[in-house]
Parts: C-alpha cells; sequence; structure tokens
DNA sequence: ACCTCGGTGTCCGATTCCCGCGAGACGTAC
DNA sequence: GTACGTCTCGCGGGAATCGGACACCGAGGT
C-alpha cells in the first residue's frame, strides 16, 4: 500500500510517496514525474513526520533528517547513498572523492548514475555533490531547472551555516 | 515469504511452493530443479489444499483444480496457460490449435515456449499439449523421463475417463 | 586552455539465439 | 497410390547478450 501528498516549499511543490514502511520517493517540480497515484491517505504518519522534517529544513532549523526509508536499489546505489549522508550539512563533495569513499576509486562517474537514480532527493543530500572542479553539474537531468534548485539548496545551507 | 512442502506421487517427488497468495511452482522430479529453499513451513493453507486435491487427482477422483495461483509471466504467457485451463479432462489438443485460441494463429512455436515455462504443471495441464502428428514432444527438456510423465499423466487421465 | 581516452555501475534499446511447432517437398517401401 | 519417414524452412515470443549513454575524473597530448 501506498500514500502519498504534496507539500509548498521555496523550490516549489514536492510530492511525498511512501508505504507502511517508510519513505519512498520524493518528487522535485520537474517534467512529467509528479505521477497521480491517489493510492492512499495523505495522513499517514510517516508522510507528516517527513513534512514537518522538510519543513523546519526550508525554514533553516533543521539540518538533518530522521525518517525510516524505505528505497529499492542494487548493492552500490545503496552504498552510495548511504555515504552521501555522511557529508555534512552546508560542505559538498566531488563524486570522485565519494567514490574511492565507497571503496571503489575511478567509478567517480557510476556515483554520477546512482547519484542521479537517489528516489528520496534532499533527504538524502545528492545536492552535495558536485563537479571537481566546483561546477555543479545535472540535478534531475542537465535542465536549467535543476541546476537552479541544486544551487537554491547549497546557498541555502550555506546562508544558514553563515548566520549561526 | 515462500513455503514450501513435497509429495510422493507415482510420477515421483513434487516440490510445491506457495506464497500467501497463492500457489506459485511445482516441480517435477527432472534435473537439478527442486531448490532447496525452505524458506517457510510446510503447513501453510494454500500447501495443504493443493496436495489434497493433487491426491484425488492421482487416485482418479477429480478432474480439475480449484487453487488460488500466484504466478509471473507475460501477458502472452498468461494467455497461453489460461487457455490450457480449457482443455478438457483427458483430451488433447495440438500446439498450433492452441495458438490459433489465443488469437496468434502461427504462433504455435511461441506456444511452445510458454507451455515450457507453465510453473504449475498438472494443475495447469500443460501436459494435454502435443504436436500435431501425435507426438508428445518434450516435457521439462527433451529428456526421456520428462516424456515418459507426459504420456503417464495423459494414459491417466484416458484411462479413468474410461472407467467411467 | 582544450581535446581524447580509459575506467565504472546501471539502464535502455537493439540484436541475436534458442525453442516442447508445422506445413510442404521428396524419397522410399509396400 | 498410399502411407510414412526425413528435411527444410519460416514462424513468434523470450531471454541472453551487446552496445551505447550517462549528473565524472585524471592523465596525457595538442
Amino acid at each position: 500500500m501506498q500514500h502519498q501528498t504534496t507539500m509548498q516549499t521555496p523550490i516549489g511543490e514536492l510530492v511525498l510517496v511512501a508505504s507502511d514502511r517508510g519513505l519512498r520517493e520524493i518528487h522535485l517540480p520537474l517534467g512529467p514525474r509528479s505521477a497521480h497515484r491517489r493510492d492512499g491517505g495523505a495522513d499517514h504518519p510517516i508522510l507528516t513526520e517527513t513534512r514537518r522534517q522538510l519543513e523546519e529544513y526550508f525554514r533553516g532549523e533543521r539540518r538533518g533528517f530522521d525518517v525510516p526509508l524505505d528505497v529499492d536499489g542494487s548493492p552500490f546505489q545503496r552504498e552510495v547513498w548511504n555515504a552521501l549522508g555522511l557529508i555534512p550539512y552546508g560542505a559538498t563533495e566531488s563524486y570522485g572523492r565519494l567514490a574511492e569513499r565507497v571503496g571503489r576509486p575511478g567509478a567517480a562517474r557510476a556515483v554520477g548514475g546512482a547519484n542521479g537514480r537517489n528516489p528520496v532527493p534532499i533527504v538524502v543530500p545528492c545536492h552535495r555533490v558536485i563537479g571537481s572542479s566546483g561546477a555543479l553539474t545535472g540535478y534531475g537531468g542537465p535542465s536549467e531547472a535543476g541546476i537552479a534548485m541544486k544551487r537554491w539548496l547549497i546557498d541555502h545551507e550555506t546562508a544558514v551555516e553563515a548566520s549561526r
């Protein structure tokens, strides 16, 4: 059984999807993503908790998330996503260094792929990964809009961090 | 969660596998099939009911099965398997005619493939399909043993039918 | 500075191969 | 002639395989 709801944020409307076991997907306002499943009620405890934490995050009052996840992925992908959680709030890391971190030096490109298939952006902070040259590459495709969101998130975290 | 059990029959030991939703697999005593999963208890209601109906079938006291199924397959395969259920007890049909029956004249060979991947033999009576020349071709591979079982099943049904 | 190239895990599409077939063409044996 | 063998070829659906493409990076050449 899948549950889903939406919420308004500074970067647009997010769609949250959860099973009874945990958060499954977060859709950014891009392309034809936001599937209209409406499978179940929007008042599921996991969804309300996720929404609460996201609201705090966007207000600059939260730096990490604590929500049960229920995501699908290959062993490699899971390792990458786990490693993402270790990048501190407000910091960034390159694809190549992340590859080394998971014990696959040279697999930078593969990390990019795994990163792009992260089902729960923001909660798992894939936006903190940038090119080794400092360039912000893709975020939900190479579209302009994706890059803009990625930049917004990084700037947001930097600003919050600076005002402490 | 998968449940499994075995049972003795005139054609050898069968392995029955079921999920909570229905019967998933029946393994004939051939090759390295019988997977040793031992995932769960052998006393699941679906398994005991299946076993009961199979025992009746082998005693010649049952001509059709009524068990919930939970099988995987492509749309084409499912159509073929459904059509198999329409062949009467004791009768046979050719691959080609079965192909016509599912609206794909000429797909006789494809029907053979789908037939060979039937996960629940006997319950879904793939043994009632023979070559247009009347030849018994393959049953779990072209092995001698497979053919023998196929012949046994057909003879059994014919004999039961005749003694009525 | 800019290009090219190799290494990496995964997905996606295309290609290839494999078959539990069948009809038709011949050849053979009565 | 009639009834069988045996061969050949075409058929349709999957599964396996292959070849790119990608949210990259570093090294080496121009």
